[in-house]
RNA sequence: GGUGGCGUAGCCAAGUGGUUAGGCAACGGUUUGCAAAACCGUCACACGCGGGUUCGAAUCCCACCGCCACCUCCA
């Protein structure tokens, strides 16, 4: 099993990675807040977190990943008592008429659709229907009170006046260790509201009280709660939170402890996010979950503290830098703020101001997903991300020079039966080793990518025979199991020189063509095209222009009047159906085998 | 103000003491009716600026310049 070296943003050092259970890693991703359509931003760190997903079971692990879906709303003004901040959600469902809990579901189901587009397998096949790995903040409203009532009976935390829940921060001294950040309380003093019923202006709030907030909880009364939540907070507190506890909602980190420790256990091996998680929120969830559960993990084999646990419940905390726009934070004002779904189908968004740098940048119809996915992932985590559109140009490049690849060996390879070369295995060991290895050094994707179009470069070079092209094929098939951006169905293929000779021979036609006139219902003019093949001629290019369903067949019509254009050695004519086609989305190009389309 | 990080050829981006990425773009060549793709080659004796250490520095040290992030809701 290859060594992952991983940088562990606790430690603020390279560490290799073991995980507590041999074979098994558990894995929580801060997911998204649904208040919203996730921005590409939000989308690099979950990439992240995929990427390193796919290498661990690369690696041969068995992961479990849960990536939360925060529905409950942060409070915008979290420090302050009195939480006049106005949740996210609610301003959402404000402005959208609607209640929290209907915003939060439509966002929800956004997200999952922008998840399975850039293929976050956490999101995709049967996980996607695994509530346990993607749970909701609001569905684990009775683990987080039970968590707060054990912080209060174990000492880390107070109920003030308001009926709020605050967790004390001295009682935590390793507090500010995950950040590396020593709270100035004079500074942090300065931030602080004058009503404020903190103990201390660092502690943070578990529990938050205000009337005017649309998502309650009444932990002394069952009205309002889903019936089995209710139950279930019975269960875990069967003599209910103490009693001055008001009705209200909870803090804004408690959530993410809670649901780890509900779906992955008390301890976990990596809790992954963007960099500003890392304070507060990270910061926090540590100090909660030692407070509550004393939750403490070693040390990995040869760090300095190898045998003193480490008072954190994760043991390798993995932070990918911000994605900026033209250098900077994106930001709406500056028009520099893309949601996925912006980027994939600005018509369908709504951002028209997108659409033509969009269009000069090649991306008419939207930009791929696999393309997007290509641009997130590229850059190795550790370092900030500049986003642009030329970037998307690149990654598109990139994309299609790995895909004609996949293609171009899929078709060389037909159904080789015999050994691959020597020369090739040799080649294709040599590649694997370094793509692992790259990724393995904390997820080195240049690196890895060096690798992947290096072996691109070399195979294409020795033009391979059948035996050495499937190995090639499965070597690529092998990298995309983490990349993902490859098309793997028939959107191209090979119309084999004797195929395109034979549909010159107008008998032959016929009899091929009368098939395959039957997918064109959709021609204007279908009963022109049977009567011309019927007469045993080859039907014109005027007669194929109202075909409107380009599939397989339909192009293969295309191509036969083109081939019996060039014939006749009319070029004005065959380059005219080459540009219709290519106005039509098919890509039309002659190779020494024969010709060959791409839908595009 | 405090803390952390970055600056590598037209663009993206590896590399952290000596041989050295990879991609994109552009240009030339092979091939092609023309293209496309593929291949070969050029751009590339590049490393923010100035000192220093060293036989040798993009890499270590010092100073400076520029940019960014976090410290507040944030991936």
């Amino acid at each position: 099993m290859p060594v992952l070296k991983l940088k562990n943003t606790y430690t603020r050092k390279l560490e290799t990675f073991e995980p507590l259970m041999p074979g098994r890693v558990t894995m929580y991703s801060c997911g998204p807040t649904v208040y919203s359509f996730a921005h590409i931003g939000n989308f690099r760190s979950f990439l992240a977190a995929d990427i390193l997903r796919r290498v661990l079971e690369r690696n041969g692990y068995e992961v479990r990943q849960v990536m939360n879906i925060t529905d409950v709303g942060h409070m915008t003004e979290d420090h302050l008592a009195d939480a006049q901040g106005e949740d996210k959600l609610a301003r959402a469902a404000r402005e959208l008429g609607s209640d929290p809990f209907k915003v939060a579901a439509h966002f929800e189901k956004a997200f999952y659709e922008d998840a399975r587009a850039m293929r976050l397998r956490v999101m995709q096949g049967g996980e996607a229907d695994d509530r346990a790995l993607h749970p909701q903040a609001t569905r684990h409203v009775p683990e987080m009170l039970a968590m707060i009532q054990k912080l209060i009976e174990r000492g880390f935390a107070y109920v003030v006046d308001s009926g709020e829940v605050y967790y004390e921060v001295a009682k935590f001294p390793e507090y500010g260790t995950l950040s590396g950040k020593v709270i100035d309380e004079l500074e942090a003093g300065a931030r602080v509201d004058v009503r404020e019923a903190k103990r201390d202006p660092r502690d943070f709030a578990l529990w938050k009280v205000d009337v005017k907030h649309l998502m309650q909880w009444d932990p002394h009364s069952p009205k309002g709660w889903p019936k089995e939540d209710w139950d279930r907070y019975r269960e875990l507190v069967p003599k209910g939170v103490e009693k001055t506890i008001k009705p209200g909602f909870p803090g804004w980190h408690i959530e993410c402890s809670a649901m780890a420790r509900a779906h992955l256990g008390p301890v976990i091996d990596i809790h992954t996010g963007g960099e500003d998680n890392i304070f507060p929120h990270h910061e926090c969830e540590i100090a909660q979950s030692y407070g509550a559960f004393g939750s403490t993990v070693p040390g990995p084999h040869g760090a300095p503290d190898q045998q003193s646990p480490r008072k954190s419940f994760a043991r390798y905390w993995v932070h990918g830098r911000h994605l900026l726009v033209d250098n900077k934070k994106m930001a709406k004002r500056d028009g520099s703020f893309f949601t996925v779904r912006d980027l994939l189908d600005p018509v369908a968004a709504g951002r028209k101001d997108l659409q033509k740098p969009l269009a000069d940048a090649g991306f008419k119809a939207g930009v791929p997903a696999n393309v997007l996915r290509y641009a997130l992932i590229a850059n190795q985590y550790v370092q900030p991300m500049n986003f642009s559109f030329e970037l998307l140009e690149q990654a598109r490049a990139s994309v299609e020079r790995i895909q004609r690849f996949f293609e171009d060996m899929r078709q060389a390879a037909g159904d080789a039966t015999k050994p691959p070369s020597d020369r090739m295995v040799k080649l294709v060991n040599k590649h694997e080793e370094e793509f692992d290895a790259a990724l393995n050094d904390n997820l080195n994707m240049p690196n890895a990518l060096a690798s992947v179009f290096t072996f691109i470069g070399a195979v294409n070079a020795a033009k391979p025979e059948a035996a050495d092209a499937a190995e090639a094929l499965r070597l690529m098939e092998s990298f995309d199991e983490v990349l993902d951006v490859l098309d793997r169905s028939d959107r191209s293929g090979l119309f084999n020189t004797g195929d395109v000779s034979s549909w010159l021979d107008a008998e032959k036609l016929k009899t091929k063509a009368a098939h395959e006139v039957k997918h064109w219902a959709k021609a204007a003019d279908r009963e022109v095209l049977f009567e011309k093949i019927e007469a045993g001629e080859l039907p014109s290019f005027e007669d194929l222009a109202p075909i409107e369903e380009m599939d397989a067949e339909a192009i293969a019509l295309f191509v036969a009047v083109r081939q019996a254009a060039k014939k006749a050695k009319d070029f004005k004519q065959s380059d005219a159906i080459r540009d219709d086609l290519k106005r039509r989305g098919v890509l039309i190009e002659d190779t020494p085998q024969g010709v060959r389309w791409t839908l595009s």
